[in-house]
DNA sequence: CTCGGGCTTGCAATCGATTACGTGACCCGG
DNA sequence: CCGGGTCACGTAATCGATTGCAAGCCCGAG
């Protein structure tokens, strides 16, 4: 920057004008800056900037498992959304480990973010217990931690799952099963507690053999929807809490031989674009993964600024096809 | 710091020595400071930092298209890689644009990243031009610009074009089409190259109208299948250049009610974790993509700590499903 | 007792910007 | 011709760390 300033004959304070477009600068002299500035090739140094002003125009995302097409998709949004308000973004991904999420959320920090995006992998985080108390603006997306009271972003996985369930039911199912998340995870506690909830208020008896916990990875599918399968009475219809488990799932499935949805039927959370062109197509619960994202960030724009902001929960949608039974015309089609 | 230091009785420049692990310092004064740090829940001002040594344990990577799984996957590396190696990663999403490209780069060298992953998602770039000049470390992956010599990490598209296309012969197909990338892309170039080159060796015949030009999105897929099929002498086999375009070509085909493989064979750069699970399962060409994402990342700090590197070309691995013709046994598993 | 050497610690410059405040030039009305 | 106001620009402090250099201390050898 001196340079510039030598170069154009004026003082550096005068360069920090014209670059940030400040007035009281005249036009000549205005000239002769941005004439330097490209003659010498200047870049002016956004970490010397960040360090004066205290914002550093980057948010970060903390996400759970960047294997997880769901969570791509919500990187993806979030991504937009923040660089449509003139913010770049750090992203880490915590793999569903404890340690590595609180490593992140520290590093991010350290680096001053000026707000946080957080997918909680965990039940308990030292690290954002204390930042939030030290008033670090973070945003909850899709799952949330109890005891720490900051906005979340999230869909309802509640009235998803109700709605998910009651469809099986209207089809004649009588055993459903779920395989459903872990114990931690938010997400897959309140999916299971609908599920058993809205079989309860139906009458429809639900063997604890039905419900089983994976760890929404592919492989955990596969082990569950095993274990379902070689029960005396196994399910006539499962519901994977996750596209992942649904993969591993549908795996096992084929490889025994079965057939969907005549020897057993199946529902998935999370919808993929490729769902519609297994046969059969594959019902699933729909997340607004792109308004999440999206909201999420205005969510957490809004905290920045005014140090409160509310919790927003938005609305899934059933995508019924014919992997449970009556194939029915889907309403559906790309995008 | 100064508060730290205040309460621990200490100059910052033992606080400093103290968080660095920086040896002269008595272990009774050590305990003191982490003791305040502790107690005052300090963080250490990484932009701080970065401006006085002049380093951001950041790395850059600006992709193509964050939709595309490959990238997606390739993101999903070099975020590990980069983690694994104590760098932070900042993700820029290009969405196959010449302008979202050209600021993304500057951004990131402006916020001083160490290193810059880039995916160049156009023929021509003065930024990019500019920092190679200027010496900024940078790295090209999976796509190249003619004139710009920075290393660049990869697969072999031309091999595996014409591993595909041989397959292809060899299941009996005379008529076959590529959906190919847009002209910018050099790897779309390469392939379509392999692409003609192999059937020019093989004296089979290929209509102009054969080789179409996508642009990678899933909506270019439908558009280019749909042009196929209305040809009066449609192709026998189509290859789709990625697997977004396959999706597309796919869906046209089932609107079309057409049978795979007996009344058009379909293949796809590109392997999908579903692909296996369609039906038929799809023939596809899978990219190394997280050892792709893993050498560039070395590639880079490579290149950071030597100035100079080599650049890398990795195989890629032909996927050979029913898709195409004659059920052959798939060799591969999982991943 | 003195002196040199090793260890611990503090002082102050530095990284590259931003910005409050001050200064001089110029204009204009009275 | 003068006072005040406006405008353009420079001076220097500042953000929060790191680090070369020097100083103080303690200890043992001579």
């Amino acid at each position: 920057m001196a340079d510039v300033a030598a170069l154009a004959d004026v003082s550096t304070a005068t360069v920090s004008r014209v670059l940030t477009n400040r007035p009281g600068v005249g036009d000549a002299t205005r000239q002769r800056v941005l004439g330097a500035v490209e003659r010498l090739g200047y870049r002016p140094n956004a970490v010397a900037r960040s360090l004066r002003v205290d914002t550093t125009h980057t948010l970060g995302l903390v996400i759970g498992d960047i294997e997880n097409p769901f969570f791509t998709e919500l990187a993806r949004a979030v991504e937009d959304a923040a660089s449509a308000h003139g913010y770049s973004l750090i992203l880490g991904n915590a793999d569903e480990d404890a340690a590595r999420q609180e490593r992140y959320v520290e590093v991010l920090l350290n680096r001053r973010v000026d707000g946080l995006l957080v997918v909680p992998a965990v039940a308990q985080s030292d690290a954002i217990g204390l930042a939030v108390r030290q008033h670090a603006p973070i945003v909850f997306v899709d799952r949330e931690l109890p005891g720490i009271d900051v906005p979340v972003v999230r869909s309802d996985g509640r009235a998803a799952m109700r709605e998910l369930v009651q469809h099986l039911l209207g089809l004649g199912h009588r055993r459903i099963a779920l395989i459903s998340g872990p114990e931690q995870a938010s997400t897959g506690m309140e999916r299971l507690a609908a599920f058993r909830e809205t079989l309860g208020v139906a009458g429809v008896p639900l063997p604890v053999a039905y419900m089983r916990h994976g760890d929404f990875q592919e492989a955990s599918g596969e082990t569950e929807m095993t274990a379902l399968l070689a029960l005396a009475e196994p399910p006539s219809a499962v519901i994977a809490a996750d596209n992942l488990m649904a993969l591993g799932a549908l795996r096992v499935i084929r490889g025994h031989g079965l057939r969907i949805p005549d020897d057993i039927a199946l529902a998935s959370f999370d919808d993929s674009p490729w769902f519609e062109l297994l046969d059969p197509p594959l019902t699933a619960i729909a997340q607004p993964t792109k308004e999440i994202g999206a909201l999420a960030v205005t969510t957490l724009l809004e905290l920045m600024d005014r140090h409160t902001a509310p919790s927003r929960m938005l609305a899934c949608r059933l995508m019924a096809r014919a992997s449970c039974g009556e194939q029915r015309r889907s309403t559906e089609r790309g995008k």
